[in-house]
DNA sequence: GTCCAGGTTTTTA
DNA sequence: TAAAAACATGGA
């Protein structure tokens, strides 16, 4: 297998880790995960990153999943600007990217994440893929698609054990399947479209809407507000409003998560 | 046994 | 209309 170093300030570890995605995994050192129906195997570099892919899928896929054309330096300088609080959380994860995932992917996965702790969504999602998606590599599973999911009851994904989510996991995949929903149209409309018409999915309120359209459509003024960001913005930023953080708010949003998240004595 | 987990829906007052 | 309870599951 050929692979491909590239010079970028992406941080495997701290972009697989800090709560946006759920299907990357450390094994020996290196990181396994798949997305678009491909499989993948990546190292982490001094000053970059090894991947272990053609140099086709690297320009049709994984330049653009990994985001690695954004200038994120300038975007946390920027940020730092803001606030003393937002420079220090950018600074403690620099090397975290909002990944471009497949939108129907992070639907599912953040209908699934709603009062549930990350082990467990991991595990329900892992099932998931294992269970209903077309095997792609070595014990290696696609997420399985829209349709796919639509025709399921869900005595039949009562096995991934997603309780009682599993309703609305089919709700959404038959919405999206009928074409009530428009994947294409929203990943080329305004932020607010998306919301609006996310919501209107039986089970997707305010925050799965919003971690939708951040991480599935890379809207970056998305901004998700769960409990740990409710804290954050609180005790951190008082009086901040997601508006104060413009077009790059959801990669501020990213940085105070997982710097609130690193520190949960702040918040006792 | 109780509490909690990247919320949302349903029920209740 | 707004607040509280219910919703499945599993680990702490």
């Amino acid at each position: 297998m050929n692979s491909i170093k590239i010079k970028t300030d992406l941080n495997l570890k701290e972009t697989f880790e800090c709560g946006q995605c759920f299907r990357w995994n450390n094994t020996d050192g290196y990181y396994y995960g798949a997305a678009y129906g491909k499989e993948l195997k990546l190292l982490q570099l001094k000053d970059g990153i090894e991947l272990f892919c053609s140099q086709e899928d690297f320009e049709s896929t994984w330049q653009s999943y990994f985001d690695l054309e954004f200038n994120y330096d300038s975007a946390r300088k920027e940020l730092g600007l803001i606030s003393p609080v937002l420079e220090a959380a950018s600074a403690y994860a620099p090397g975290i990217h909002i990944l471009s995932q497949e939108p129907w992917e992070a639907i599912c996965s953040f209908i699934i994440s709603q009062n549930n702790n990350i082990p467990r969504i991991k595990g329900i999602i892992e099932r998931l893929c294992a269970l209903f998606g077309e095997q792609i590599g070595d014990d290696v599973y696609s997420f399985p698609n829209a349709d796919v999911i639509s025709s399921l009851s869900p005595e039949d994904l009562a096995p991934i054990r997603s309780g009682f989510r599993a309703k609305y996991i089919i709700s959404a995949a038959g919405s999206i399947a009928r074409g009530e929903i428009d994947l294409e149209e929203i990943k080329a409309s305004p932020i607010e479209f998306g919301r609006a018409e996310l919501q209107k999915i039986h089970g997707i309120g305010p925050k799965v809407a919003e971690c939708s359209l951040l991480y599935g459509f890379h809207k970056t003024e998305g901004f998700p507000i769960d409990v740990w960001m409710k804290r954050a913005m609180e005790v951190l930023m008082p009086g901040f409003s997601p508006e104060d953080f413009g077009k790059n708010a959801g990669i501020a949003q990213q940085y105070l998560f997982h710097y609130s998240r690193m520190h949960p004595e702040w918040f006792k």
